[in-house]
DNA sequence: ACTGCTCGCGCAAACGGTTGCAGACGGCTC
DNA sequence: GAGCCGTCTGCAACCGTTTGCGCGAGCAGT
């Protein structure tokens, strides 16, 4: 700041410490070569240098403020130390845990994330993957829907790793992490059952994703092992999981006239979705139709009714992702490996007995 | 370990094609050193070079699918085309819809956000800063509550801008955008006051914040100015504004013995955590105290009940944050600016007239 | 035809680290 | 005491782009 000794630029001076020292500059002040401060600086090769020198380097190191320049060193390596994180939309708040946990576990191994935001569009999604790769994340996870498979298998041919979230492809090679979906259904279904219900009617996500398709057959099975009818007229699939979706569906389902007392809706979205119609049609939930979401989204428990709901583990499942990534990242050739977290019920306001 | 990719050598030919091709094997494709390519391929130097080798590099870049590498280029140009964003918690409702605002923005021109969470501990900013100001990002913005003023200043003396959003600090130069929070309150106050009640309670945020200042301030202010009695006994302050300090507080008031028939919350969260009490005390919302939040945040229109609030453009809000951002990144001498949003009254069912 | 321009392009030096290679040095063995 | 070996450090070549500098060619002016 003093002006002693410079003509006006009053921050010219110094280096102008844009960005902190150089390793250059420690090493000169240790006495040693930038060569040999590099390996000193760095923990793994520290074991390369003397003591006393790595001593010292870091001495140097820490007295004038030098954090090493990831972009230089990304260069050299060519690691960014980044990676992707694909989704859909942030403001669905079934992201923001995953998210919260993949940025929670990444942090700790000093990878940051890279998130972007596809809409559920093929196009975005593309584009992000291209941008991300441009720039040059180390891997990349996916939660998207719909995922156009050339584009990740190009990415792993270009030996990028990637693992999936909330869906997997079979047969693939890709790594994944997801909520046991079928037994989650399982468990919806089971539990209306045990209320006494017979007529459950199913509103499915797209059969194009892991989830929708998954979901519903497994509505199916356990529906026809509980000896329960699961009628194909009760059954409505293909839309998007969102409310808009789910209140369509619901209210094409009641048109169709077909009789049910109850609802197992391919996420707590689509449950909602379902409320709205209820309350435009004057229809008691959980009286005369109950109704059960899946993810036990926040705030769940504080809609009218509570929904009742199948838990997924958000935030792990993010921090398992992550993890899943890491290990890739680190060993390129470890298995291919298919993680199923497990769901459970939460039975709260919107589900009861159906009416005699 | 990684004897894998030996032997089968299958995708070991054409240069492995990791990260796509160089400039300089677009240079010499084109029959041009790499600096003309260089300049061929970056729009703004483009003029620099015949129209004829201009096509002739973009063609060739096009052929073999080149991609900048932003590595490469950040490492000369010291520019990450990276922005900083900190926030307290991603899985706080509020932010979600910003940080969406600002990826949104921030794409367009090139950007990448890099997003951390502080979970408002001090540490944890001061750490999540100086890991971004490793990555060398190009700015910041951030949203945490309390931040640590020394902190933000030695970044300002790096010469990162910043800018400060959902909170202002009055007389700094450095930019923000924030609703305007007072019209906010004001707007609140004015409902209740309109529907008949004059012992309103306030349950403030921890003054430290500006946000939670401005608020009780406006909130006392107004009353005042409506003739009503802005009783000290009606205001508790300081808790983090969550549900648990919501609730906290709530109990408190509830406990004093002071009569009130409405409740301004510090915003929906703190709502949130008042409905818990009147939940547990058998207290009805509306009928016996109204209460309304602060942010509009998502599903505020599907508790129970229906949370009257004031809604603020969270999502416009990440946008115009990220265009102070970029306008300052491009012009560092621009002046400072705080931006206010307008907030609006949303009124649903936690409101209604006191009991006569 | 010679000077003086402008225009396009090549050249090479950065940017800040990393890393294979080789040499210096000291201690050890025989 | 010579030879060998292991340890530590210096050297320099990268990684992929950008960019200041200068040169040669083309062209107009006199």
């Amino acid at each position: 700041m003093q002006a002693a000794d410079s003509n006006g630029g009053s921050d010219a001076k110094e280096g102008a410490k844009r960005g902190s020292a150089t390793l250059r500059e420690v090493a000169q002040l240790a006495g040693v070569h930038p060569g040999t401060a590099s390996r000193a600086i760095n923990e793994e090769t520290r074991g390369l240098v003397s003591e006393a020198t790595a001593k010292r380097v870091l001495a140097a190191a820490k007295q004038i403020g030098y954090t090493p320049n990831p972009i230089a060193r990304g260069l050299k390596t060519s690691r960014s130390h980044t990676v992707g994180v694909l989704i859909p939309d942030l403001t669905n708040p079934l992201f923001p845990p995953i998210v919260r946990g993949i940025q929670d576990r990444l942090e700790r191994d000093g990878y940051t994330p890279l998130i972007a935001n596809t809409d559920n569009d093929g196009e975005r999604e593309k584009s992000s993957i291209e941008a991300l790769a441009a720039r040059r994340v180390d891997g990349l996870l996916t939660a998207t829907a719909q995922a156009d498979s050339a584009a990740f298998a190009n990415l792993a041919e270009l030996g990028i790793p990637v693992v999936l979230i909330n869906r997997q492809v079979l047969g693939s090679s890709l790594r994944s992490v997801a909520p046991d979906d079928r037994a989650g259904v399982r468990l919806a279904v089971e539990h209306l059952a045990g209320l006494g219900h017979t007529r459950i009617a199913h509103l499915a996500g797209p059969s194009a994703t892991s989830t929708g398709a998954l979901r519903s057959q497994s509505f199916e099975e356990t529906m026809r092992r509980l000896g329960l009818d699961p009628d194909p007229a009760l059954i409505v699939s293909g839309g998007a999981m969102t409310e808009a979706e789910g209140e369509r569906h619901c209210r094409e389902q009641l048109a169709s006239g077909v009789e049910f007392t109850a609802i197992v809706a391919a996420n707590d979205l689509v449950a909602l979705g379902c409320f709205d119609v209820f309350e435009a049609e004057g229809i008691d939930c959980p009286g005369d139709i109950s109704v059960v979401g899946f993810n036990d989204m926040r705030f769940a428990d504080r809609f009218d009714p509570p929904l009742t709901t199948i838990r997924i583990p958000h935030s792990e499942m993010g921090v398992r992702a992550a993890e899943l990534l890491l290990e890739q990242i680190r060993d390129p050739g470890a298995p291919a490996r298919h993680e199923l977290l497990e769901p459970t019920l939460v039975v709260r306001g919107s589900t009861a007995s159906p009416r005699p």
